[in-house]
DNA sequence: CATCATACCTGTTCGC
DNA sequence: TGCGAACAGGTATGAT
């Protein structure tokens, strides 16, 4: 799915475009999708859409009257600024000039409505740790956060909870990029680890923002354009094939149930 | 509470 | 070629 630079481009082409606009009609295709049920969606009818937020991998939309809905892509959603019929539509969001479509092939995806502010507990991004790009995510606090937790680093990278917004292709770039490899236990990384890897997740996320993300498979922004970030990936999806740093082969193996791929030589 | 397996879905790729 | 198993950008839930 998406991961922070896929949902900040999303969030980017939305706000562009939808920020203003009143919505007029909803239609619901995939009814397990919606939190708590379909029905309470139509409340958004007449509502002005004023704001959208990202936190994480989490989109929350602010409408008049208190109204947020929040949408999670997951492995596979999309949100596209399109009236063509997708076609693994599951929602569509017809507002005055414009439609907005989710599309998600695997129905992981979630969309909640919630009233007033406690959609942060509904949807669960109150558990959520700082975001990766918020400015108040330094490597002092990506320290502290990581202090005293068991386990291996990837675990906790991907768990929302040190850092919210990386998942399974920047975790294992960033590992990379830091010299770490993604089994090594927190407790076992020095200072000066946590500080590189601190630094390459930044460098590598920003600059994924900057290219709007990495298509592996899926993933399209809200104009239905592929992320520019794919060529510049150093090991996800290379298992097998050469470390562009050093020559050695890259090891694909299964980490916290997930594919991980990493350079022997360049991860201590 | 931490940890693990399993579930949620559909499509593609891999191995025999 | 065919067929089933494994895997895919993520997370929630229940069992231990």
């Amino acid at each position: 799915m998406p991961e922070l630079p896929e949902v900040e481009t999303i969030a980017r082409d939305l706000r562009e475009v939808l920020i203003g606009q009143k919505l007029l009609r909803f239609e619901a295709a995939y009814s397990a999708a919606f939190k708590p049920n379909s029905g309470v969606f139509s409340a958004l009818k007449g509502k002005k859409l004023q704001k959208i937020e990202r936190h994480g991998k989490f989109l929350n939309f602010f409408f008049t009257d208190d109204l947020v809905m929040t949408i999670h892509l997951r492995m596979t959603g999309q949100l596209l600024l399109t009236k063509e019929k997708q076609l693994y539509e599951r929602a569509r969001f017809v507002f005055e000039k414009n439609t907005l479509i989710f599309a998600d092939l695997r129905k992981f995806g979630r969309i909640w409505l919630c009233v007033g502010g406690d959609y942060r507990e509904k949807t669960g991004i109150c558990s959520l740790a700082t975001d990766a790009i918020d400015p108040a995510f330094t490597s002092a606090s990506f320290l502290g956060a990581l202090m005293g937790k068991k386990g291996t680093i990837k675990k906790h990278l991907l768990s929302q909870q040190v850092v919210a917004g990386v998942g399974n292709i920047y975790a294992d770039e960033a590992l990379f990029s830091a010299g770490v490899r993604p089994d090594r236990q927190v407790a076992s990384l020095s200072d000066e680890e946590i500080a590189r890897l601190y630094t390459a997740l930044r460098t590598i996320l920003l600059a994924a923002v900057e290219r709007r993300g990495t298509s592996f498979s899926d993933y399209l922004d809200g104009r239905g354009h592929q992320g520019g970030y794919l060529p510049y990936l150093q090991v996800y999806g290379r298992g097998g094939e050469k470390c562009l740093v050093c020559g050695g082969i890259l090891q694909k193996i299964r980490l916290e149930g997930r594919g991980t791929v990493l350079c022997e030589r360049c991860q201590k």
